[in-house]
RNA sequence: GGAGGGGUUCCCGAGUGGCCAAAGGGAUCAGACUGUAAAUCUGACGCGCAAGCUUCGGUGGUUCGAAUCCACCCCCCUCCA
């Protein structure tokens, strides 16, 4: 193992945006060295926004470096600036708190803690900040910083160039502190080397200054791209919503089919991304898809991998068993036990009785999450896009949801697979 | 504390007394075409099946009628102190 394998690794997927001295990270990393990433407790969960610099500390561990995951349980209490358009309103500590022990739970599944020499760490920068009184502060870390350069930085500029928004000393104090994690770090662990996404390069760029001036020591910086799209529009996001890790606010068959929706345009730069599969054998995979006409099989790979990766094994056949269930083959052969699978698996589901019954169906699947408002449905019934069982209603049967969800439509007496547009599925059945 | 500029429907952003549920763009939803793509075209897009109901920072007021005028208040920005 060589800091050149590696790097050239992370380079042919496409990892690297920006690195603090090229060729001497790169001899650096010959060595088995110490690195950390920082994930700041923003939500109860991590999105998919995270994955790539997840997945990144794993790369390194894999090579034999000692991976730290930090959690932001201080700053997470103050707001990252960096190139937000806007102020953010803090939360309340025990919130924070809250938030951050799930994140560390979460950011915990994605490296190794029992890999002997190179066993990951697992820390939270409240431990070393809680009890850091504001002079010395002020005096030992706050000396260290100029202003006139902090106020140049690209990150904080447009906040306070912009005419109608401002930046808060709250918020502007941030760099300070995440570059104190790094000179902390670099003094408890001996860590030389912070990643992290591209838009924390200033922070990691004043975390390596910091740490010369403190520890005398010379660190470095790597930061990971942004993830993009083609069409531009942001990553991470669909009709229903961010796409989150944890399996309660994205179900791993809604995650499954994030990533099967995948545009062709993106796909094989996204299984450099997020999978573990050689550069060499994605360059194989889009080299056959070229000679398919149709649907292309990467797609297929990225969700399977990623879901894996994410929720294991099992999470990814319930996700497949439903994707099978509902997109090949009619729902005609679905047995009475894979309709109660498909409702553990995590198909959205719910409960009808006599009393739901009586509403129109604008209101009844408004109700039920398939659309936000009753004009969406009455669109959908213009349309014929209301779908019950296989069986197409329209405008008419508004009134008529006793008629379609009927005891005598139903699969085995009880289950309805409701369908409103091509890709929005529900399972109601009868109570 | 002073002077000036702002706060419009998810976002950006028009609108300065009736023709405004409010231009335009984006996002989003649905349909056609397809590969559960992309691009394109079509429709929807405050809430309500509908009659109708509720919006333009807040509260009052003027008016037959207000997002638009007046008063006070709250919040944001810039400059000055």
């Amino acid at each position: 193992m060589t800091g050149a394998t590696l790097i050239a690794d992370l380079q042919a997927r496409g990892l690297i945006n920006q690195m603090s001295g090229d060729e001497q990270l790169t001899a650096h990393l010959d060595a088995r060295r110490t690195l950390y990433c920082g994930f700041d407790p923003t939500a109860d969960s991590l999105h998919i926004g995270s994955l790539v610099p997840l997945l990144a500390l794993r790369r390194f561990q894999l090579e034999g470096h000692t991976p730290i995951a930090l959690v932001g349980g201080a700053t997470g209490l103050i707001g990252d600036p960096s190139f937000k358009a806007q102020e953010r309103k803090l939360n309340t500590p025990d919130v924070v708190a809250g938030w951050a022990d799930k994140i560390r739970a979460q950011v915990s599944r994605f490296v190794d803690f029992d890999s002997g020499s190179c066993a990951a760490l697992a820390v939270n920068n409240l431990d070393w900040t809680r009890d850091l009184s504001m002079l010395d502060f002020l005096r030992d870390v706050g000396k260290h910083f100029s202003v006139n350069a902090m106020i140049q930085k690209e990150s904080v500029k447009q906040r306070i160039e912009r005419e109608g928004e401002g930046i808060s000393f709250t918020e502007f104090t941030y760099a300070l502190l995440q570059s104190y994690d790094f000179a902390e770090l670099n003094r408890r662990f001996d860590c030389t080397v912070q990643i992290g996404g591209s838009d924390q390069w200033g922070n990691i760029t004043s975390g390596i200054d910091l740490t010369r001036r403190l520890n005398r020591q010379q660190v470095f910086g790597l930061t990971l791209p942004l993830v993009t799209k083609a069409d531009g529009t942001k990553f991470g996001k669909t009709e229903t919503g961010t796409i989150w890790l944890d399996p309660g606010r994205t179900s791993p068959y809604a995650f499954y089919q994030f990533w099967v929706n995948t545009a062709d345009a993106d796909v094989y730069r996204f299984l450099r991304y997020f999978t573990f599969l050689s550069v060499d054998d994605i360059v194989e995979i889009e080299r056959s898809d070229g000679e398919i006409q149709g649907r292309k099989s990467a797609q297929g790979i990225l969700a399977r991998e990623v879901t894996r990766l994410v929720h294991g094994e099992d999470g990814l056949e319930a996700a497949e068993r439903i994707t099978a269930a509902l997109f090949s083959g009619d729902s005609n052969s679905l047995s009475e036990a894979d309709f109660e699978s498909l409702r553990q698996d995590g198909l959205s589901s719910s409960a009808l009785d006599a009393e739901q019954l009586e509403k129109p169906l604008t209101t009844l699947l408004v109700d039920h999450g398939l659309a936000a408002s009753g004009k969406q449905v009455k669109d959908a019934l213009g349309r014929g896009a209301v779908v019950v069982n296989d069986q197409g209603y329209g405008l008419d049967d508004n009134n008529q949801a006793s008629v379609c969800f009927a005891r005598e439509r139903a699969r085995y007496g009880r289950y309805f697979i409701t369908r409103l547009g091509k890709k929005k599925y529900h399972l109601f059945y009868l109570a």
